[in-house]
DNA sequence: CTTGACCTTCCCACTGCAGTAAGGTCTACC
DNA sequence: GGTAGACCTTACTGCAGTGGGAAGGTCAAG
């Protein structure tokens, strides 16, 4: 398999498959006489747990913690779980911040008339000195 | 003021004034014979403006536009509010997004034990080739 | 033998900063 | 006058994760 293949079985571009390669996230192929990278299901399989953990959010490096732990069958699943219990506060922490911009905005346009004139209590809102308005966010 | 001050009246490092200054983001100041620059008050409000602005999210782009309807006094309120939206609609994304992976990985790690035993209900979804095991994110 | 679909390496762009290096300048104190 | 240190200047580097493209080698079908 080429790395045409491995892409398309994998859903990993071709361009990513080379990268995750370089950072040494992946191991490093065979190549054919032509130079060519040559895969066998084994790497595709190793393509998918990245894509999939991609997927859920996690870091290139927290990525490759999950691979080398599911290379590790001596692991222990608690390891395993303060990664993923980790990635869930940030990811608490990143919602929580940007739903606290959504109140404020939601807020700010529900007040704006959305018309022709030029009175807009958004742009009032950023230009405002004070910490008056609206509650702040962060 | 000298760029410093303007720091520490704005909430935006010099850098980063340095950094709006070159993007066109803040018009160029004035530099006194010692080839500092010079802010003054209204400065500053700009400045704020664009703290504001990135406080609640909009991107460097956003706000760029932001900021010259704030300049134009003929504006209508029905373009800010068209941007306001816009980035409100964008927060949904993400949240969304973000919520569904912090749903899945909730799920998966109240499966794992998370003791010193190897086996992981987590790496055995990342590492499942079928789309089985949990509802798919994305 | 040509066409076009592959593959290769290498370099650049993006966002929105932070850091660092090498230098000039101002202020205060001795 | 000298010196310390707090400030300013430009310019370059790096980060995460890609996407894009150039310039070239390779392979299979027609």
């Amino acid at each position: 398999m080429n790395i045409g293949d491995a892409s398309r079985l994998s859903g990993v571009t071709a361009k990513m498959i080379r990268y995750y390669e370089a950072v040494g996230l992946i191991p490093v192929p065979l190549r054919g006489a032509n130079d060519y990278r040559h895969y066998r299901p084994h790497d595709i399989h190793w393509l998918r747990f990245i894509r999939r953990a991609r997927d859920l959010g996690f870091s290139l490096e927290q990525t490759r913690q999950l691979i080398t732990l599911w290379q590790d069958h001596e692991r222990s699943s608690a390891e395993v779980k303060r990664i993923a219990t980790d990635h869930v506060a940030e990811l608490n922490d990143k919602i929580c911040q940007m739903a606290a911009m959504r109140e404020t905005l939601v807020e700010l346009a529900e007040n704006c008339q959305g018309d022709h004139r030029p009175e807009c209590p958004i742009l009032r809102d950023l230009a405002d000195d004070e910490m008056t308005a609206t509650s702040r966010v962060s």
